[in-house]
DNA sequence: GTCTATACTCTGATAGAC
DNA sequence: GTCTATCAGAGTATAGAC
């Protein structure tokens, strides 16, 4: 990829993430096709590889800028804060990236269903470190008695398992609840009544 | 597909399924390709093709026998059953298969994470029906006061969020926890203590 | 019923004109 | 920088011998 110097390049390169992300999001790595990302990008498949040396680089373009933008809330949980808000908190900016990059969810999930190829440096690297020292914050906070005691690490997959179910698995939500429905307003709703009794001392 | 008649044929039914489930869940619909199958399964590629037709057919095999198999633990909700207790086994049950069928819960992913293609029509009718049926029966055990009133089909999304997590992020979990840990076990104890807390009333 | 050989299509990537 | 044309390899499916 060169680097993109000119305002041109710079938003050529930007369409095309953006056409990938649409594409690898909804069909997974494989199952995506240069065809398709040209298509959506309005561009020539050639004049893609111009930008990028292949598909793959497209792909871990998209996965690198990814990761740091899906553990930034977790990062931005204070230890000096009320314990039960910074969980609440960290919760609902969760769900609010589901809801507002769902295309970013599915991509990810795409990358851990199949064994994360591409990204197990990085699970067993950043994220199991971040999640480490998070997880002592939140056994500090068990061990003053200010929130109940259970697992930490558990307690992290809950709220990654629940808020990114709603983006990962929408078509399922949205044709099980039926018309009429707002899935991420009723979810912040189920999940704060959740968090809220699970933590309570 | 031929009906399976003879023995031999049964068998070899059986071994290409075998095969593909761990082919498909592992790699998708398009990833996969039928060379990996023939190989995983010990049988050559136009072998395959004698017993299914296509390499769709293989796939559409697995996922209807599967939808029935996921949907069988929701079936044993028992309406004259204790609440509380209903809803633990169901859970237990949920994280139980997958702790033992992971393969069938990254098939199902899979199919959902990329929009339902071959599984929308029975996910919008049996599915949806099944789910209406057991929220009915919730509902009426909060109108009871038998268990805390919250959201009956975003509970059961929960359950499905919560236990599917730890099959199909199970790359993700693993690495995070590090060794010496039995994610299923630690998974267990989290939710019994989750769900007792939320549905007290 | 199972195999080897092969037809045909799709797809990632490159060559080269402009 | 962008396009048309095209190559090479992979992948689904079929033909036909045994």
């Amino acid at each position: 990829m060169p680097r993109p110097k000119t305002r041109i390049q710079q938003k050529n390169s930007e369409t095309i993430l953006e056409a990938a992300l649409e594409v690898f999001s909804a069909q997974g790595f494989r199952g995506a096709t240069l065809d398709q990302i040209a298509e959506v990008a309005g561009l020539s498949k050639p004049n893609l590889l111009y930008y990028f040396p292949s598909k793959e680089a497209i792909h871990q373009a998209l996965l690198t800028a990814l990761l740091d933008t899906w553990l930034d809330p977790l990062r931005e949980i204070n230890p000096m804060g009320d314990p039960v808000a910074e969980i609440m908190g960290y919760m609902r900016r969760k769900l609010e990236l589901s809801r507002d990059f769902p295309r970013e969810s599915r991509l990810f999930a795409n990358e851990i269903l199949q064994g994360a190829p591409r990204m197990r440096a990085a699970i067993e690297g950043d994220m199991k470190a971040l999640v480490a020292a998070k997880a002592g914050v939140l056994h500090g906070w068990m061990d003053q008695g200010r929130i109940a005691r259970v697992d930490p690490v558990h307690l992290l997959f809950s709220i990654w398992a629940l808020t990114q179910h709603y983006a990962d698995f929408d078509v399922q939500v949205r044709a099980v609840l039926g018309d009429g429905h707002d899935p991420y307003a009723e979810a912040e709703a189920f999940l704060k009544t959740l968090y809220r009794k699970l933590l309570a001392p």
